[in-house]
DNA sequence: AATCAATAGTTGATATATCAATTAAAAATG
DNA sequence: CATTTTTAATTGATATATCAACTATTGATT
């Protein structure tokens, strides 16, 4: 039979990886903050180190559509993490803040985000890492 | 400063190399049939090699959601590449049906899902690829 | 300065992700 | 065999993904 199940492809085993590890993460974080999810904590850290970034930008660095981000930031604010205000300069932009809640959260989440990566990355050598880097840069660069 | 930007994680590695890919492959896959995602024609191929199969079942093997299985199926019904009936032997069960329409829009899509596994791994070697899943593996059991 | 092109972001429509609650049927148990 | 537990799938609510069409502002061109 000429099949083509994806079960045995590579990509498979990536999506397996990356989803298994969202999913890691978003337990260890929801066991601290409730209600916020890995992706808003990404765009929160991102904003923290690099207070004057505009949508479109963490939008690519995050791999992300502008649409989604617009709609991430919205709930961001609603949920009091963010605040966001018209830049003066260039009336087209945002100058988007953190709160106080949002530090708060931020520096709750640090070291469970940090001790995820540790985690999932156990038993797992510096040039093993690297190889990984190497091999899945060479796949974005195909594709 | 402190932060914790993932930029320099193998993480987000992964997550930009399945991105590319999935972009990759849908823009090769709209080529030829329109409106058709790359997780629907995912699910048309888990039938097709096993057509006892499941809901709960392919959502696991694809890492979805039930409930995401039930909505996309409902699409691929309404969209007319799938019928279903329910299963007489096990009432709670459906028989999930391919249809012609499902059947031709698979066989024409199979070359270009195969050439784009090929043509996302070019220049990587077996060994390379043999040591990626040995090494994702890691991750996917230490999450 | 008026026109046009580029940039930043939003909105609508549709697809998918995830969790919790629910229904229906089947299987296990006393 | 009646009750309970388990299994299969659905539904509702909310978050995110993606594409296309759109608005507002800025920058470039003549």
């Amino acid at each position: 039979m000429d099949t083509i199940d994806p079960q045995q492809t590579i990509f498979y085993t990536i999506e397996k990886a990356i989803k298994s590890y969202r999913k890691f993460a978003q337990k260890q974080l929801s066991d601290v903050v409730s209600g916020i999810t890995v992706d808003q904590v990404l765009v929160l850290t991102v904003i923290e180190s690099s207070p004057d970034i505009a949508q479109h930008e963490i939008a690519s660095l995050l791999f992300k559509d502008y649409a989604s981000i617009t709609r991430m930031i919205e709930l961001l604010v609603k949920n009091e993490y963010l605040t966001r205000s018209i830049n003066e300069t260039d009336r087209r932009k945002f100058t988007l803040k953190i709160s106080a809640k949002g530090e708060t959260t931020l520096k709750q989440l640090k070291p469970i985000i940090l001790k995820n990566r540790t985690d999932a990355l156990e038993g797992i050598s510096n040039s093993e890492v690297n190889q990984l880097f190497t091999t899945l840069n060479k796949i974005i660069n195909n594709c």
